[in-house]
DNA sequence: GGAAACAATTACAGATGTAGAACTAACTAC
DNA sequence: GTAGTTAGTTCTACATCTGTAATTGTTTCC
């Protein structure tokens, strides 16, 4: 019955991710500040945002953002800057110093679980072309 | 290099999980209550836990585990009792209504994206057993 | 039996995140 | 130009979570 293989590898993923190696708590320690905001920092720093749209993608409450903007700015990691063609929109981009404290965390969150490393690699081939296929994005 | 194809792989599942079938929302709005109190209920449903026990799954300190607890008692969905061989312990089990509240969780939570369900048969099979490797516990 | 250790609770302080209402400034469309 | 809309901010209130210290009852070990 494929929909038990497939309920069987959706429970493991979840587990892999969310408790087997689950970096969180490493990340927001390095960085010394909440995961939310460092989740804020890596999607500034992959492109300059409007405060909408990182209200989206951080799926919270716009006054919560102006915060968690207001803080990585007092951090000197980003900068707002008023948008060219629309003065209403804020454009915030990420500083010298937000790219190199955003790479740090990328490569806490992106370092890969031992077990996967360990993978036969014909194995771990096959596994990265059907992830692949999993991946809208 | 295999280094990279781990990466990505570790990359598109952390998306999968965290991002395109994220389903915590769901799961507190159809319970009425915090993703914590959630995962709280489930590993009581699990089976029955002390205090401690309780507190280290959560990875949170005990006087929280009191609040999450007296919370899921209050809503008659966990008992405490008192250990048999250790009366400093408690043993919080799960009551029916909680253990039926745990499986509404679980089936949220456990559904599988429609994409791992869309894989051809074969190539599920073989992700199965890849992931069985992935998953220690 | 007494000291030390442990489980759980209580009390408390503080950080963090959620949410609504009201406001300003700027844009759009008629 | 004026009405309606949108982006961002401020203010406020609250829920949620984290962390420390002290307290109670119980167990363990000498």
């Amino acid at each position: 019955m494929s929909e038990q293989a497939a309920s069987r590898v959706w429970q493991r993923m979840r587990a892999l991710v969310l408790e087997q190696h689950d970096r969180r708590r490493e990340v927001c320690a390095e960085l010394g500040m909440s995961f939310i905001k460092v989740k804020a920092l890596r999607r500034i720093a992959r492109g300059p945002l409007t405060m909408r749209e990182l209200t989206e993608q951080l799926s919270t409450d716009k006054p919560y953002t102006t915060l968690v903007v207001d803080y990585l700015e007092r951090r000197g990691l980003v900068e707002r800057s008023v948008h060219p063609d629309d003065r209403r929109c804020k454009i915030v981009t990420v500083t010298a110093a937000g790219q190199a404290a955003s790479k740090v965390a990328e490569g806490i969150i992106n370092e890969p679980p031992s077990v996967i490393l360990e993978l036969p690699p014909a194995e771990l081939a096959a596994l990265d072309r059907t992830v692949a296929k999993l991946a809208v994005d």
